[in-house]
DNA sequence: CCGGGCGGCTGATCCAGGTCAAGGCATTCA
DNA sequence: TGAATGCCTTGACCTGGATCAGCCGCCCGG
């Protein structure tokens, strides 16, 4: 890890007596208190994790190939995911907002198998993964934290394989979003798109112009209002209808 | 785990002095065998395993919504996993081979997010997923290994989720198919398929009918001879160039 | 203030692959 | 041995969404 300017300790003011304090949108945060682990393991924990940011628009985090030594957690903006397919073409693999955990798919390489690029202005929270993985042997709570993430994105990328029509696709993908950035605590029937049409469109595996013309229906239907990137939810029921076949609730 | 017919412990004759064996296709056997463990960490592993099976084919080996206790690696035969989707229709996730575990997907939720079945007469090796998670805490390279499984299947999941055509989608699958035998020990080359064309079409998101006339045209073009279940590739290269794409060597 | 570029929207056309329909060929069971 | 069943194949047709082309409007830099 070398020390990039924006880099600084977590919290490094916290250590100030009994308590340690962890940033809110860690991943870690509630496997790491949701426990009595003792002082010196929480101190071990705090140390190697570090804030890391801001990234700007259009700044990589990390490119495919390169060596795998962290994973990390989004606290603000979004991040995207993507490889290059052998025809030079991009291929959209993930958004990633506050809250969630890119890196973890490069675990099993040693190397990241694709590039992650800031749609906005971005910040994390770093973990070094051979020293969060050897810390994890003596955390059981975060060991298994570890393991609730990695297989939630199995899950996860199964959804998107479907076959499903463009209108169910948009309509997961925008109940998608909307539950985590509920889950944030953000308005989760307001609010704004930071990727680009074409983005969503490489993601969902349609056509930009597809993108497009559903918006524009499903606004017609009365189902949402979308200016720009600015997004919201009219009639949730009848997008959660649509959605219910690919998200499976 | 109820004491079902043809549960046996895991090679209980194997304890016979200094040494325990571990059936050659466990995705574990490296991670135990790799580094000194003491005797006694080797003897807790070594129970927590049972042989299960065999199951024959349209046997389940666990369905949606069951409590999630274990994971399992195929010893012989081949899984299927699948959902059933709102409108009823199935859609099959994927095809688990001897080596090869299923259940990973079903550790974030508690209880399995889909089925399993048996495509022909199959044998399991299964692991309390409590149990051989908290030994892991004490044997890092079992701890890895983990990780290492389920970050894998993470990135497999995303394969099938890209934009390919349907001539793309079946040499890419003919080719994952014949490396994983291979990995295994069996022909690359030449091998039977386990499951029905409507399967592999689901599976591939295309119509049986499509998987036909592509088998029938790969033939026609001297790519592969197929009869039946009966499979063998004639011109690798170039499916290979065809499957290269969606595969990303 | 203007011009260029990118992101986004819309209409016209096309085609890969889905759907429907009709057999064929093993396997199983009566 | 024949009938039923499931799996597979092939042909004819149809359609959702890709592709192509053109345009608009915002933003940014000169």
């Amino acid at each position: 890890m070398k020390d990039v300017p924006g880099r600084r300790l977590h919290n490094p003011i916290a250590d100030d007596g009994d308590e340690f304090h962890f940033c809110s949108t860690c991943a870690f945060s509630a496997a790491c208190l949701d426990s009595g682990y003792d002082k010196s393991q929480l101190r071990d924990l705090h140390v190697l994790v570090e804030h890391t940011g801001p990234f700007r628009e259009g700044e990589h985090i990390f490119r495919e190939g390169e060596p795998f030594t962290a994973i990390a957690a989004v606290r603000a903006g979004t991040v995207k995911t993507y490889v290059i397919d052998a025809d030079g073409h991009e291929q959209v693999q993930g958004f990633f907002l506050p809250g969630e955990v890119i890196g973890l798919s490069a675990i099993s390489h040693g190397h990241y198998p694709c590039n992650a690029v800031a749609l906005d202005s971005v910040l994390l929270c770093r973990f070094s993964f051979p020293n969060i993985a050897a810390l994890a042997t003596r955390m059981p709570g975060l060991q298994h934290q570890l393991f609730r993430l990695l297989s939630q994105d199995i899950g996860k990328a199964a959804l998107l394989a479907g076959n499903y029509s463009a209108d169910e696709r948009m309509a997961a993908f925008l109940i998608a979003l909307s539950r985590r950035y509920a889950a944030r605590g953000f308005s989760p029937n307001r609010f704004q798109l930071s990727m680009t049409r074409s983005d969503m469109a490489n993601y969902l595996r349609l056509a930009s112009e597809t993108v497009s013309r559903v918006f524009r229906r499903f606004q017609d239907e009365g189902l949402i209002r979308v200016e720009r990137r600015d997004l919201e939810l009219l009639n949730r029921p009848a997008i959660e209808a649509l959605a219910r076949s690919v998200l499976r609730d």
